[in-house]
RNA sequence: GGGGCCGUAGCUCAAUUGGUUAGAGUACCGGACUGUCGAUCCGGGGGUUGCGGGUUCGAGUCCCGUCGGCCUCGCCA
């Protein structure tokens, strides 16, 4: 070893020992007869006293320091005077004063500092990503992500999970989000599929008799990215066989405990609270609504048809729906510019026309449009959503599913500007009985909401053929502070009845053959019944740290665009490349 | 595919209504300094204002296009 402790280690207790430290220079301070030095690595700090008086060829060395110089330093563990410990390092009671110095590698003066005093732009983080690792928000990310891989085996493991590994290079199997694809260099024009997630292998899996099953497993989508999704990302998932859902859910709660415990240090209350679907899409207009705050949506149908607000009262007889929130004591907060521009249009992204708002005054809505409020309607209004002086009524009338969207949007805007949570807090709840399918207007199909081999809650069955959108799915997804944190289903072990799925689907006997024949024929060999769930492993890690953005806990994320600005990737290859693959590009256009 | 924000020195930012030689802090280079911890002080170098067009007597500023980054709708079974 290049060095016997970390520049995290040493404290008072070390005093007078000889040490050695490998770093990165952090800081310099250079007075000419003395130097300090703030070394750093992923431990910590540690200050470095060069002296001209105890030996100058080092101290002319120390004066060459510079930003992230890898250096080896070699000296005595001092006490620091009195008046000059620094209470911001843990090391700040000691320092070392240098007695050899090795330069092991000088750097180029870098695009930054890891600790400067602004961050620079995204770009050039993500171009010098081997320097932006350095700082701790990255290291401390790293660090989270590694205990929470350690905490998930660890329980499964307890637990007799099996760790499988799925193949990276599979089948395509159309629908749903877009496939990266890898040629094939011994089957001419064909090629492999990078898996969406590990979906069909886990339930051959349980099929094979494994019974138990967990993979921390990369999962690749050729869609458009956001803040919370990259296109490969990781997933904790998991299968189990001869289980019901309630089986599933307990041992899933026990993971969330475990790594709850390993991230935060804290005993979450158990069993987590459970939500339907169609009760979280009503009170909060949204299937993964941040619930660490309330302000339920409430709707106004009563006196909506009633009222002489045209918009109101059309959407009432449009079928449609006018639903509203009260932001508490947000009266004021609030001035007619921003809520008839910037609130607008923010509705406007999901559709709704526009936004109707009112202040509660004088036990009374105050309002350009209050005057079509009767007194009687002003009260029922007032009623309905719990007024009180000083709060802001904010409604939107349109499509259930507009008014949802639009609504949900507006709420978590609200929640997050009148801050009416702890932005540190981890809110964790099941959402269960998605429908199995929605419609599909443009191509006058149902299309499966999770995916096509999930599932019926028993008692539905019944509405297969009458009323497919009323069948409810036996399916779950954990929703976390307003993001969706895993997703699962019981899956169907039955051919007869997942053929049944594929006729609601309008896939065809022969097409879902084609697709998921090896599947289809597993299910004809003993299928045991079987369920599972997979976790955003990367969004979990978001949440614990508390940062907003995943690509701060990836440690080589890619762009919106997908590309790597570290490496170039993708990138043009070889003709000779193409030619082996049997590929051509085509002209661009 | 659509909407929004952004791009000026290595970095973070400024630059009046379109008007003189595009500034500041920091970093970098040189000098001074033995107790700093955002060290301080003195001096210096550093610019294709992302790129390409256009309007204008004159463009960092206005217009069009394009490239890149971020947020977002669609999309993500």
């Amino acid at each position: 070893m290049l060095r016997t402790h970390t520049c995290g280690d040493l404290r008072r207790t070390h005093v007078g020992q000889t040490v050695t430290l490998c770093g990165w220079v952090d800081k310099y301070r250079d007075h000419r007869g003395i130097v300090f030095i703030d070394l750093r690595d992923r431990y910590g700090k540690t200050q470095i006293k060069f002296n001209l008086s105890d030996d100058s060829d080092i101290q002319k060395t120390a004066w060459d320091l510079r930003y992230e110089d890898v250096v080896q330093v070699t000296g005595e563990v001092v006490e620091r005077p009195a008046d000059m410990t620094n209470p911001k390092l843990a090391t700040g009671e000691i320092e070392l004063r240098a007695k050899d110095l090795v330069v092991l590698n000088k750097s180029k003066t870098p695009p930054f500092e890891p600790e400067g005093q602004s961050l620079p732009n995204e770009e050039l983080r993500l171009k010098y990503r081997f320097i932006d690792l350095r700082r701790p928000e990255l290291q401390k990310a790293m660090i989270m992500r590694h205990k929470l891989t350690k905490a998930t085996r660890d329980y499964f493991d307890s637990l007799g999970f099996l760790e499988v590994e799925t193949p990276i290079l599979g089948r395509s199997t159309p629908e749903g989000a877009r496939d990266y694809l890898v040629p094939s260099r011994v089957h001419q024009g064909s090629f492999y599929a990078l898996p969406q997630s590990p979906q069909l292998y886990k339930q051959l899996l349980m099929v094979g008799g494994l019974d138990r099953y967990v993979q921390i497993a990369r999962c690749f989508r050729d869609e458009d990215l956001r803040a919370d999704r990259q296109p490969e990302f990781t997933q904790i998932d998991v299968e189990m066989a001869f289980i019901t859902r309630e089986d599933l859910l307990q041992v899933i709660d026990g993971l969330v405990a475990a790594m709850t415990k390993a991230m935060r240090g804290i005993d979450i209350k158990l069993p987590l609270p459970r939500y339907t679907y169609n009760d979280v899409m009503e009170r909060f207009g949204s299937d993964k609504p941040d619930l660490r705050f309330g302000m339920e949506l409430v709707d106004i149908k009563d006196v909506a048809e009633k009222c002489e607000f045209g918009v109101f009262k059309q959407t009432i007889a449009n079928g449609g729906r006018v639903r509203g929130i009260n932001a508490k004591g947000a009266a004021d907060k609030y001035s007619r510019r921003i809520l008839d521009n910037d609130m607008k249009n923010l509705v406007a992204d999901y559709g709704a026309k526009g936004i109707a708002y009112f202040k509660v005054t004088g036990g009374k809505l105050d309002s350009s449009i209050a005057k079509f409020f009767t007194e009687e309607q002003q009260q029922a209004i007032i009623a309905k959503l719990n007024g009180e002086e000083g709060d802001l009524l904010l409604f939107v009338a349109d499509t259930n599913k507009v008014t949802s969207a639009a609504l949900s949007a507006l709420r978590s805007r609200l929640g997050r500007e009148l801050q009416l949570y702890d932005p540190a807090e981890i809110n964790v709840a099941w959402v269960l009985d998605f429908p199995l399918v929605t419609w599909n207007a443009d191509e006058n199909r149902w299309d499966a909401e999770h995916h096509p081999f999930c599932s019926v809650v028993p008692e539905d069955e019944q509405y297969f053929d009458t009323d497919p959108g009323r069948v409810r799915a036996s399916s779950y997804d954990l929703i976390c502070n307003g993001y969706e944190a895993a997703s699962g289903s019981i899956r169907i072990h039955d051919p007869v009845m997942q053929q049944k799925v594929f006729d609601l689907l309008k896939i065809n006997a022969e097409e879902a053959e084609k697709r998921f024949g090896f599947l289809l024929e597993a299910l004809r060999y003993g299928a045991p019944p079987h369920g599972g769930i997979a976790l955003g492993l990367d969004r979990w890690v978001m949440l614990y740290a508390g940062y907003d953005n995943i690509r701060d806990v990836i440690a080589f994320p890619k762009t919106q665009k997908a590309s790597d600005l570290l490496t170039g990737a993708p990138s043009e290859v070889d003709t000779r490349q193409l030619r082996d693959l049997h590929i051509a590009i085509s002209e661009r256009k």
